[in-house]
DNA sequence: ATATTATATGATTATATGCTCATATATGTA
DNA sequence: TACATATATGAGCATATAATCATATAATAT
């Protein structure tokens, strides 16, 4: 782990890796894209897919996409006129498949 | 795990784990708590020592704690007049740790 | 080229979040 | 009691976030 250490042998995180980990926790600190990345683990989905199963509006939909994209949490091809949308971080969905099952376990 | 199943077989996450799960994240997702959270795990730390060791107010520490422990994420001790938090999660702590360990060796 | 369908983008708005200041509370001590 | 120290709380402010509307873009078919 990149670290420096001080004079009471404590770790501290370095800036980038604090960068990375909060910007993760964030993409699952949100109900709408828990549920998109919870749908698409489950399932390969289209946008629309995505929108009609879950009950959100289309372009609510893409925006949380987008942000997803970003962090490259999930990936895309595409089939014609239809997107369709995987996750694409394993470390990331197995965080999120192991605190589903612990959360819904109390 | 808590859950209902459609016509598709899609798993849906009940109302109740989606706001504990994000609930979590969240406290996750921000720099501070994350700084606090992890060096609470190297050391049982009191308000004072956890601003002076992050340079951080201690009104900021205060909030952010407050935050944490209505979340149970950590406990505390008083001794005196001196507070001492410690973690009390230690999934969360896990989730956590591996995260760091993750994001810092790519 | 035009229409249709699927998806993406930009602007706006309401709400949430995190930090800071001033101040309150709690414990211990002279 | 009065004072000092440690911690907690409430209000205010600046910024971030998520949803929505209107509209743009992209691919396909007629």
């Amino acid at each position: 782990m990149e670290s420096k250490q001080n004079t009471d042998d404590l770790t501290v995180i370095d800036e980038e890796t604090l960068f990375v980990v909060s910007q993760t926790f964030k993409a699952l600190s949100d109900p709408t894209r828990i549920r998109i990345l919870y749908l698409l683990y489950q399932k390969e989905c289209s946008v629309n897919e995505i929108a009609e199963t879950l009950q959100l509006k289309q372009t609510t939909v893409s925006h949380q996409l987008r942000f997803l994209k970003n962090l490259r949490l999930v990936k895309f091809r595409r089939e014609g006129t239809t997107i369709f949308y995987s996750p694409d971080d394993e470390h990331v969905m197995n965080t999120l498949k192991e605190s589903i099952n612990h959360a819904s376990h109390m």
